[in-house]
DNA sequence: GGATTCATGAGGTACGTACCTCATAATATC
DNA sequence: GATATTATGAGGTACGTACCTCATGAATCC
């Protein structure tokens, strides 16, 4: 029972009876080939379930793919975590013939962001992987990457689906529905009725915007006797997010619950372990970080919901690869998924 | 600005000033060469960053990745999924060297196990992927593949650590802790005193008896106004299972919760849909399988705890070949998630 | 029916690595 | 100092594919 060796181009010119050199052409679309000669090659292909060694291909072609992650250049926590992971894919992979660049770009200027992207046009990039806001100015650059043959990911950010080849991320509709469904059963069901803060970085940002419908939605239908108060923007700023907690918590007497949107979430577990140690709250924020880790573990946040960034990381090299060769990619594995992280399935 | 391209064992050559031949001895550690000659090579490679191409040098070698999954032959929905997934990624690396085979081995007779894994160690087999219950003779059998230079993994059920030379799966006690936790949230906290009903297919399944530890340490430590009862144990049996259910809601008035701690959830969600929808149940399961999707769409289950079968054969394979070429992995990588599902972040 | 276009074959080189043989230089042995 | 031993170099072939050139036979055109 000798293991069968996969069949080469050479079985497949003897199989269908024409040359190495025809074989070439048919499986690599060059021209000069009867019709009736390209059927019998792809048949003789389909018969002996020929499939190309991408490998020995690639060596072949010295094919090289070349790999952008433009960033913002702010140096969060979900940021930095990112980028570890990254490199973390780039070691590892760098015998894979992929080399992949990272470019920080200010994060609320577009017009660097543009020029950026430009420039990487005019390199040898096979894909580029953006993370970043939505645009005027950035949906005609991703436009013009496209046009160019280059493949374009947008990365936990939702630029919008119909710009990009693809998008890597959760659905944040989705995460907020989820947070609202953990923050309904939380909350003691004791209480007649109370009072959830969000909290937000930006209020502009689509992610927060659908995390915040789906949030409102699962709480509207489901816990009607929750009063989702108006979203808080902080700017990053620690705080100021304290202060605006402080006193939204004493302008309301039956605050029940928080909801943080986005990443940053220091000023929240501050608040909670000096302030509000008197009232017990249901906290729910977004973002495995270091600080959400902290703060599960000494139960000042009750639950984390978050996306992978090691699986987003390797999900966007996978179908940047997969786009620029023009090959299929397994969409079930590419899914992000929207992961509950609570103080007991925190992994170390 | 040129990519600049990887260094090859020529460069390497070239910076040492030794022959291609000496750097081929160095690398592939053949004898015949100086200390003093090893490293300036080693030098070499290390200043230049030289990283061997695994893909040229599997094709040089003619090396194919010979793996094999052992799995049981039962027909659970697990299983199902599991093998689902095996053979999609079967497809998709069929061009990377990569042989996967599936045998199915009798779940209960060990005997036939250690047959099967003789059988696999005549063959040129580099990894195996083995599901299969601990028994002095599976140890046995596991420890002459690997004396044999067969790499040996454990599949989701946790063979001692020690036989094998990885574990993927998740951290079941930290899978009933979740569950646990989930549950001591979930029941409504007006309610005094609470009793819960947990299930399993075989109590003598280690997963089933950690799941189990891992709940009830949080719920003595946590939740101590919620009693556990002691597991009944279903044998795959749904009928049965549905009339112990039945039994035991009758003898116990205050039920207000259900643990299934394995998969096989059909007798839990026809009892909630049928008999239980007087008073409301909060239900935690094992595993995201069809039955369970609908139960958390129609609301018959509240949460599910689950592992990413996708995950954890693609992780297999890695680990697989890792182990088989002797190179590290990203163990951060291969970590398998305890993953909540709820109905809100139930993917499609 | 001679010129032109098209289809195919034959054969080569290259990619980066592995592995082989044979020659020769450097060193150790007695 | 001749001989054995060890270390290194030079050069080749192979893996499966891509891509190139040149030759030649077949079909088409006017």
């Amino acid at each position: 029972m000798q293991t069968r060796m996969r069949p080469t181009t050479s079985d497949i010119a003897r199989e269908a009876r024409v040359s190495l050199a025809t074989v070439d052409r048919v499986i690599n679309e060059r021209p000069g080939v009867k019709t009736e000669t390209v059927n019998k090659v792809n048949a003789a292909i389909k018969h002996l379930g020929y499939v190309r060694d991408v490998s020995a291909a690639n060596l072949a072609k010295k094919r090289r793919y070349q790999l952008v992650f433009v960033l913002p250049d702010d140096s969060s926590e979900f940021l930095t975590e990112l980028i570890r992971q990254i490199n973390a894919v780039r070691l590892s992979i760098s015998s894979d013939r992929t080399e992949i660049r990272i470019k920080k770009v200010a994060a609320n200027d577009p017009h660097k962001l543009v020029s950026q992207l430009r420039k990487i046009k005019r390199q040898s990039v096979d894909g580029v992987a953006i993370m970043a806001r939505t645009t005027p100015q950035s949906r005609d650059a991703i436009a013009e990457l496209r046009a160019a043959g280059i493949a374009v990911v947008a990365l936990v950010s939702d630029q919008p689906s119909s710009d990009v080849d693809h998008f890597v991320g959760i659905d944040n509709v989705a995460a907020g529905k989820t947070a609202g469904r953990l923050m309904g059963r939380f909350v003691p069901s004791n209480i007649e009725k109370g009072k959830i803060v969000v909290l937000t970085n930006s209020i502009q940002s689509y992610d927060s915007l659908n995390r915040r419908h789906g949030f409102d939605e699962i709480l509207r239908e489901e816990f009607p006797h929750l009063n989702v108060l108006p979203t808080i923007e902080g700017h990053g700023n620690t705080e100021r997010i304290y202060r605006a907690l402080e006193n939204t918590i004493k302008n309301n007497q039956d605050i029940v619950g928080i909801y943080s949107l986005s990443s940053g979430n220091r000023a929240v577990t501050e608040f909670i372990e000096e302030a509000a140690i008197s009232k017990k709250l249901t906290v729910i924020v977004h973002e495995l970080t270091e600080h959400s880790k902290n703060g599960l573990r000494d139960s000042s946040i009750d639950a984390v919901i978050t996306q992978h960034r090691g699986q987003i990381v390797r999900s966007a090299i996978r179908v940047l690869k997969a786009k620029s060769d023009k090959t299929n990619f397994d969409m079930d594995q590419e899914q992000i998924r929207v992961e509950i992280v609570l103080k007991e399935n925190l992994a170390n």
